[in-house]
DNA sequence: GCTTCCTACTATAGCGAATCGTAGTCAGAA
DNA sequence: TTCTGACTACGATTCGCTATAGTAGGAAGC
């Protein structure tokens, strides 16, 4: 769905899962099997927010983590990049509706017609 | 759009541009600002094919390499996917039908099926 | 003033992609 | 028959990014 690595990937669930969070609660959040370091949980929390996948704001002298965009926002957004970069946006669309089950037209039939705003990310 | 590198990328391009192409063909084609060496192209193709996104054949001694998909097939695959693993494929939806287009809703309308089709991926 | 959090910075290992070289094969040309 | 030119198969190197974590240094509490 994304451009991120497993863990990275792992940290954005946690932090999808609700609140702003700080690195140790996320530490403390994260199911891995594996007990990561603190700092590893740091660096990636970093990173994260280097890509721009989350913003963070100081509390005291912690950070307190949050997603940049939601879950399905940032899912939205790549479903549109892939639209776009796939250079037929159509074909791509007529292939997907061919493929949608009938609960995925439904909704759609239901959301897209409201629209006559301009548009897009 | 895909999992792919840069250089994957440019060659499955190519190769979606038309007809199954030999090694030495999708060298000629890239147009990337670089002289690739004939094996790394080879190298590439022989990647791509051990991960499914190309078929090849025989010709003579030299293979002729075609896309597994069609460019808008893998599109809407990967669009498929996104919705998937992202847990939640309607809000998906319903933030992608937000940011769509006019066109795009146009299109969608028309060609979302009206009648109950078994669905599929 | 030591202990405890937390950040900042740095370091290493691992993996996959990019890039090519070399060796071996086989069909024709010479 | 031998040499040459396309090709494939395999392996080596480099590079960037992720995963993982240690160390230094500051503030805050006890």
């Amino acid at each position: 769905m994304h451009g991120l690595g497993e863990l990275e990937a792992a940290v954005m669930n946690v932090l999808w899962q609700g609140h702003p969070l700080k690195v140790r609660e996320v530490l403390d959040r994260l199911e891995t099997g594996k007990k990561l370091a603190y700092t590893t949980v740091m660096t990636v929390l970093d990173n994260l927010h280097r890509k721009g996948w989350v913003t963070r704001e100081l509390e005291g002298k912690a950070y307190r983590y949050e997603p940049a965009l939601s879950r399905a926002e940032a899912a939205a957004r790549t479903v549109r990049d892939v639209l776009v970069s796939s250079g037929d946006p159509e074909a791509v669309l007529m292939h997907f509706a061919q493929s949608a089950t009938e609960r995925e037209s439904e909704l759609l039939r239901r959301a897209l017609p409201k629209k006559k705003r301009s548009s897009a990310s």
